[in-house]
DNA sequence: CCATAAAATTAACGGTGTTATGTTATATCA
DNA sequence: TGATATAACATAACACCGTTAATTTTATGG
């Protein structure tokens, strides 16, 4: 009897169709403008058929963007892998990171640049996932203090601030379309630059 | 005689009491938790009377924030004012501007996290106003760089790139509530003095 | 063929921003 | 003073939204 399985599979596909559908409007789109009923008119199902599929709105963005949070952890692995200089893999690290941004803003504003409520606890795997990067990070900087190559007393605080430092311009270029800013190419390769110079430049305790 | 000086009078005394319930909710519970019905409740008039005093809800929350930015903007001078070492300005201002987005995050939000849909053109003074603090950074860094402090080939690049860095560290501590960081005065100084060590260390051309 | 379970739909609730249409109070002028 | 114009405010309604409950359809196993 492969009636139960083929259950499954019927199941699953049309999960995939409320994925694709969901994700068509989201990345031309954004957050706001996927509607449940919007996705049920491009399936042709009744929009309350979503929620056979997916507990909320919530969980249905949350596994979209999942999966595009996926690709870059799996870039920055591969960063990680191919690039056995740790000063060159943070600065590999972080562009791909601003890079990733811009080509999915809308998965990046949902991870980086709302906040998950209480309520939904559980939820937010994307968002855990993206944070991930930072121990990307943080194993780089790690390797490069070990090596004597960067003067940080907080190995932690560093990475957490790197992250910040890259969050920044990816953000608000995502944000401020309209604003004049300088070639975009130059700002990411003089951010990285002056961050990184400045991690190698830095003494612990430079006033005493 | 001087009833329409009366009459204008009542008009902003209602549209200040507008803006106050608005502001109330605004600030406790953020943007999404603001509705006209509900400003309309607080204040004991049908929810469309609100729209006889401003366009839409945007326009509303736009005034709300233009206020409150406008006392980063004062800050900003002050310190611009107050403090004559041009590095030691940057370094204030920086921190004044973080501690600005901590302490007012509902506004930030709206001024550096969210854009301004296309439709209203006209809008968005708060965001525009968000956007002075660049004007500030980068007479900074021009008379860093005159100085010969600073070493960077694009004053306007180095500006923009201050501010993300800030805007990073901000716009993360607001949202990832719960992510274990370090402290945040630590943070906030390493930050500030890793981009700025950077600055004064980098050459104009690295690699030649 | 029928009972059962699964899947999908319809109806409905409570909410949103906003517009068009009424109503009421106030000020001006004959 | 009383009619009229006008400004202020309210009611009703539109088109959405996410979500839940109740209902119907569809397919399965006996």
């Amino acid at each position: 009897m492969g009636v139960q399985e083929r259950r499954a599979r019927e199941r699953q596909e049309l999960r995939g169709e409320i994925l694709e559908a969901a994700r068509e409007l989201f990345v031309r789109e954004g957050v706001d403008q996927v509607s449940m009923r919007r996705i049920a008119e491009k399936i042709e199902y009744s929009p309350t058929t979503i929620y056979l599929y997916f507990k909320d709105k919530a969980e249905l963005i949350d596994c979209l963007c999942e999966e595009t949070l996926g690709k870059l952890d799996r870039r920055l692995t591969q960063i990680e892998n191919s690039t056995p200089d740790p000063v060159e893999r943070l600065r590999r690290g972080m562009k791909a990171y601003v890079e990733f941004g811009l080509k999915h803003p809308n998965e990046y504003k949902v991870a980086f640049m709302t906040e998950l409520k209480p309520d939904e606890l559980a939820g937010g795997r994307a968002k855990a996932m993206g944070q991930n990067a930072l121990n990307h990070t943080r194993s780089s900087v790690k390797q490069c203090v070990a090596e004597g190559r960067m003067h940080v007393d907080d190995v932690e605080a560093a990475a957490q601030n790197i992250w910040a430092t890259i969050h920044g311009l990816t953000s608000l270029l995502i944000v401020k379309t309209t604003f004049p800013w300088a070639d975009r190419s130059k700002l990411l390769e003089q951010l990285v630059d002056t961050h990184i110079a400045g991690l190698m430049a830095e003494r612990t305790v430079p006033a005493l």
